[in-house]
Parts: structure tokens; sequence; C-alpha cells
DNA sequence: AGCCGATTGTTCCTAGTAGGAATGGCCGTG
DNA sequence: CACGGCCATTCCTACTAGGAACAATCGGCT
């Protein structure tokens, strides 16, 4: 069914060609990462530029995406093999459960070693950074608004704002629960 | 500072044999990936057999772990050294962002290919797959008591079920979300 | 006693991934 | 017209995932 394996993130970026496909020009790899930057990080590591040219090499070998001939830089777009392709994917076998990495709940499994003190601080510096990154994709959504960009790009925008927002709390959840302990 | 550069993973290891350290039997490599996939498994993605091996090999060479001598299978306890290194891991140097690769969201971003019956098809398994593994650790955190093991134990089983509960949240959040849309 | 399957304990191998460095073209600005 | 910055791509290397393979041990069953 699955025709030659290919990662959910190839996956993931022939979703954001499909999303482009109004578009004739299609984009580059370039583009792609940005993109992917800007929408799949907060659900799906945005993967490493050398890795999204692997990826397209192998779906433009699947003939997922083709390239228009140009002499100026590749640009991609979705065929509509892809398309279907996407579609079994989204629906079809094994969906498999998240994985995460969080070096901040890691630390605070470990709170038992150290004091609140030090705990709080890890916590403010951590809490900081998001506000920071939900900042900056804060303003990105705003930007896609100005520019009048697919209805899609902004929801997605939200969903990453929701997700931030979810984390925060469940560190802050944690957070009382080691401040509850003696 | 961080003498020869450690990877989380191998802290996360650390940390759970700091945990054990009232028991002079100290752990095998297998007894550890057991006790990673109760406790670091929702947090930290459980490392494979072979990883396990592979830190507790590096984890040794910087003595920050050491194997009692015996005849049978190599027990390992966190020297001195360790414990240190750990406090310092755990409140100096980068702590970086949360890794996360969700597969049923990364499909939902995509939810503008497919029908709201596929969704909501996809959502139920998901969530009935949630609901089991929820179950799961619910039965092992009763064992757990039973076993009157370290108070530690318990309470990340019930953080583990806490972030549980958000993901659920999380993932009802999006589905609300999409249905709002015409 | 002998066999079988499950669990413990460990190593090995291969494909995949991260992610920084290197390269080079193009564009605007002082 | 030099310089820094962005665009676009490739390359390299170290790490990671994770399944297969290999033993040894233990318990129950015939």
């Amino acid at each position: 069914m699955v025709n030659p394996a290919l990662s959910p993130t190839a996956y993931a970026l022939l979703g954001l060609l499909v999303f482009d496909r109004e578009n004739p020009e299609g984009m580059t790899g370039y583009e792609l990462k940005q993109r992917a930057d800007f929408t799949l990080r907060y659900y799906w590591v945005s993967p490493a530029m050398s890795q999204i040219y692997t990826e397209l090499r192998k779906l433009s070998e699947a003939e997922f995406v083709e390239t228009a001939p140009s002499d100026g830089p590749a640009r991609y777009r979705v065929t509509e093999l892809g398309e279907e392709q996407l579609q079994t994917w989204l629906f079809h076998g094994e969906v498999g459960f998240p994985i995460l990495k969080h070096p901040v709940a890691l630390r605070l499994l470990m709170g038992r070693l150290s004091t609140p003190d030090q705990l709080g601080s890890m916590l403010e510096t951590h809490l900081d950074d998001l506000a920071a990154r939900r900042a900056d994709l804060q303003g990105v959504r705003d930007m896609l608004g100005d520019e009048h960009r697919v209805r899609y790009a902004a929801m997605v925008a939200d969903w990453g704002l929701a997700y931030y927002d979810s984390e925060a709390q469940i560190v802050a959840g944690l957070r009382e629960r080691l401040e509850g302990m003696d």
C-alpha cells in the first residue's frame, strides 16, 4: 500500500506542499524549511536542512513530487500521485505514539536532588524562553494575516499557541506538586 | 564543567541510579530499561536496550557509575562523582527546548485534506490507545504502592498520568477547533 | 529427567537522523 | 566594488533507533 516506505517527515513535507498547491511556482527546499519551522515545529520536530533535501529526493524518486524544469533553484510541487499517497498515509496504517523529549520535565523528575530555589530558577528561565518563542510565533501569525495567506496557516499558528499554553500549564502543574512536597 | 559531554539520556539513567542508591546491589542494564519504561517514558523517550548499554559504558568510562565486581550480570551503581556531575548538569548549562513528534497532531494539521469522519475515527483510535496506556500506568502505580517503593516512583507515575490527561485534552481541543470549521 | 517457552542480560548490525560546516550565487548598501 | 547577509544545496560525521541474534536461567509440564 505505502510503496517505498517514507518517513513521517517526508509526509509532513508532502503535506506542506499540498497546502501550497495553488501556487504554480512550487517551493524550494529552503522555503519548505522555513514553512516547517513556523507550522510543523510544535507537533513534529523541524527537520534539518540536509534532511529536507534527502526527503525531497525520496519523494521525487517515488514521483510524489515533481520539480518544474527551470534554470534557477529547484522548485517542488506535489503530483496527483503524491496527494493520493498522502491521503492514504493519513488514514491507513499505524499512527504510533507521540515521542517527547522534554529536558525541563526530565530535570524536574530529579527534583529530589535539588532545592526548590534551584528548580524554581530553572523553571523561570524555561518559561521565559517559552514566552519568547510564543511571541515569535504570534508575530508570524500576524504577518500571515496581513499577507492574506491561506486560513489554514493561521489555524496552525493558533494550534501552536494552544499547545504552548498547555505545555506551560504542565510545567506549572509539575512545579506545584513539587512545592507540595515537604 | 561537563567533562566528556554526555547525552541527556545518559543523565536520565544516572538519575535512575541515584534514586536507587540505597540499594547496595545496584541495577543491571535490563532493570534500568524497565525502570525507564515506567518512569522516564512520558518525558523522555525510553531508550532502546542497546542505547542503555552504550550510555552505561560511557558513564562507566567517566567514572560516574561503577559496577560491583561479581560473576553474574553487571550491576551498576552511581559513584559520588556521578552524583555531583548530575547535580551540575541539572542546574547549569543549556536546558534546550522540548522535542515532540506527535503523529496524531501531524495528521490533524493536514485535516483539510480529509473528512471530519475520517479524522474522528483516527482520533477515536488514538484516544483508545491512550486510555490503554493510561490503564497500564495506573496498574504500575498501584503495584508500586503495594511494594512500598520510594514515594518518588509513585509521584512519577502520577505525573505520567497528569501528562497523559493533558495530552488527551490537547487532542480533544484540536478536534473541537476542527469541527468548528465549516 | 528432559523439553519448552518465557524472562533475563547483553551485544551487534544497519539504516536513519541531527545538525554543523562548506560552498557558491545573488542582492542591497556604504 | 567590497562586504555582509540571505538563499540554496551538498557533504560529512557522530549519534540514535531499534530489531535480530545470542546465551543463560528458571519454571512448569509430560
